[in-house]
DNA sequence: ATTATATTAGTAATTGTTACTATTTAATAA
DNA sequence: TTATTAAATAGTAACAATTACTAATATAAT
């Protein structure tokens, strides 16, 4: 079988998504780690985020726009996404497990899970008339 | 400004979109609307797709699969992916508006709509071990 | 019919992501 | 400590989804 094995690069791929709270893209994280890492590949940031996701590490975001984005808080909730920039943010607003249940009496097999996402516009976007 | 002209190419487009429940990507609608108009390119209905999306007359799907899909119904409806095929279907679950204003009250922004995603496992797949 | 402009087909370019490969690195055994 | 094995890497090429470009065509208005 397939053992993992320790990489620097992993630890701080790992450890640079922790520190943040604006789910960065992998480019973004790219260019984060480059000031630690100058020689690290865009290619090892990707297979890392995604080994990482697999492991049940951290979870990716796809919220519509261009590019998934990596968060490292794998705890359930949500997401809200501001229509002018593309900012996402954490959104504090209690898990609901029950919907799953409200789902599964109309869907057509076994519901175990849920994203929701929030759109609308940011306080910064608001406050500069949407930019 | 620019005036809307009449296209048949979108116009097949729409009612092709129109006639299924399935939420084709646009390879796949280009493909079937290839069967009327057997030299319309696939830049032509990414373009009208995206411009049906601007015009309020459909919507974009995007489930975190690969590509994104299209809806015909633009009226406020969640939906069903299944982890194993991919396939999504309609959900009819009660279009939750009060959850907008649950989420307004922890976000750092002003919320006016949301997406769901369920997932899990279809009926087919389920019945076939998953593949 | 003439004109103006939106739309198209076809193709090239872009973006986000994954695959490939020779080299390096980490874990293990001798 | 050195030798062995396999995982991980950097660098690059390939890929898939989507958008941009352009000369030709279709639509609407004059």
């Amino acid at each position: 079988m397939k053992t993992l094995k320790y990489s620097r690069q992993r630890e701080s791929i790992k450890a640079c998504l922790m520190a943040r709270h604006d789910h960065p893209t992998a480019d973004a994280l790219y260019t984060l780690i480059r000031e630690e890492y100058p020689n690290i590949s865009l290619g090892t940031v990707y297979r890392n985020l995604n080994l990482l996701v697999e492991l049940g590490e951290i979870q990716k975001l796809t919220c519509g726009d261009g590019a998934d984005r990596f968060d490292a808080d794998t705890s359930p909730h949500y997401h809200f996404v501001c229509k002018h920039c593309g900012k996402v943010s954490d959104l504090p607003l209690d898990p609901m497990e029950n919907i799953n249940h409200m789902a599964q009496e109309h869907a057509d097999g076994t519901v175990d899970s849920h994203t929701i996402y929030f759109y609308g516009t940011c306080k910064d976007c608001f406050e500069n008339n949407y930019r």
